[in-house]
DNA sequence: AATAAGATGTGAAATATATAACAACATAAT
DNA sequence: ATTATGTTGTTATATATTTCACATCTTATT
């Protein structure tokens, strides 16, 4: 008999994706009240704003640990420091970034991603026009200077925004180099090792998505 | 009893979610063959990019009415076409975009969305410095304009790339001037009457996803 | 104090999605 | 021609996710 159950080898709960992947709204809600001087929320309330379930939205939540009192909900206070432990957003996980074009340049620019526990360390690109400049702090480099970079200051996050071409050469150098995780933002699938992860953003995606729902 | 099987009212197969989200993916690796001048393709060969179950692939296809030959595979060119047209990426679909920052510029700036189908016809912001400029032949008008160019050249689409703060305000703008669909590129949740269709993309997903592998 | 009402939290049921099993078939090899 | 092999496509099974039902608890009201 198989047994699975959420419970992985090491003995965590395993917490399913769509969890995981809806995490991140409800904690920006939950700064949002924040910010707006709330101090207390229920499961309720935050079922109607995301419009869903609210026995989905406490099977979310008690996957974090917090704990809410009945006929109260959940301090707000409390949901935001046990989502961002939870999610890993208080560490400082350093990544460099391939390629910087626009989608790129927003990338470093968007200062989210910091205060998300992500600090992109350096860029790196092939056009001499971009290299050693410097973008909010970042530095450019030439993709050649990625091996001694990757010694001096090493991150396991590699992230690709070169055009779509690119995408495995890269890859495979961050790979070659110590990246542990690819975080794909072009539509090009990328073929790793077994034991590097590959998160694909793929905007088609959710096009599609919009699209199909519009016309259909 | 409750019927349900994939049947919506309209009589016509519902597409799974997760299979809409695929296609995408599959699209571009299609592409990629074409270019390479190969012309068919077996679900296993598929499966093994993208590192997943043959038969998936298999039924993720036949969604799309795509017809394989036994021994042989699927012809690429059938692939792209059928795929496209399923996914609605050859009609042309006019959008506004809300928000002219980095990834405001770097979306618009991006000619991949105009290739599946999305055409942004027009950009608004509020900062003067942008305002009458042009970023590859679309105009940056201010948001007042909204009501006049909605008139003459009517959106369903409305893309939001502003500061967080200001989603919920323009959303409800763009809806109230016939937006039917909204593609939310802020962290912000957003509440639109019950016939209006809201995406989000969260980069913070995939985030949380990615530190999740990583850690766990 | 007792009762009512509104909330969490959990185990069971229902639904959705993915995997497995296999039949049908087309091509290549003998 | 016949057999072997690889591949599609479909039905059945397994797993994952969501929804439902309800017990429990906390506060407010009578």
């Amino acid at each position: 008999m198989k047994v699975r159950n959420n419970i992985s080898n090491s003995g965590q709960v395993q917490v399913p994706t769509p969890t995981l992947r809806r995490l991140p709204g409800y904690l920006s809600y939950f700064k949002a009240l924040k910010i707006g001087g709330v101090e207390q929320v229920s499961s309720g309330q935050i079922a109607s704003v995301f419009k869903m379930d609210s026995t989905l939205v406490t099977k979310d939540l008690s996957y974090t640990g917090v704990k809410g009192r009945t006929k109260v909900g959940y301090n707000v206070e409390q949901l935001i420091e046990t989502i961002v432990r939870f999610l890993d957003f208080n560490t400082r996980e350093n990544a460099f970034l391939f390629g910087v074009g626009n989608l790129g340049r927003a990338l470093i620019n968007y200062q989210g991603l910091q205060h998300y526990g992500l600090n992109i360390v350096a860029g790196f690109d092939t056009d001499p026009g971009v290299i050693n400049t410097q973008i909010r702090g970042v530095k450019i480099h030439a993709l050649d200077d990625f091996r001694d970079l990757s010694i001096k200051t090493p991150a396991r996050i590699g992230i690709i925004t070169t055009p779509d071409g690119s995408a495995q050469e890269v890859a495979d150098l961050a790979v070659a180099w110590g990246i542990k995780a690819i975080w794909n933002f072009t539509p090009q699938s990328i073929k790793v090792p077994e034991n590097i992860i590959v998160e694909n953003t793929s905007i088609y995606s959710d096009l599609a998505v919009i699209l199909n729902k519009l016309n259909h």
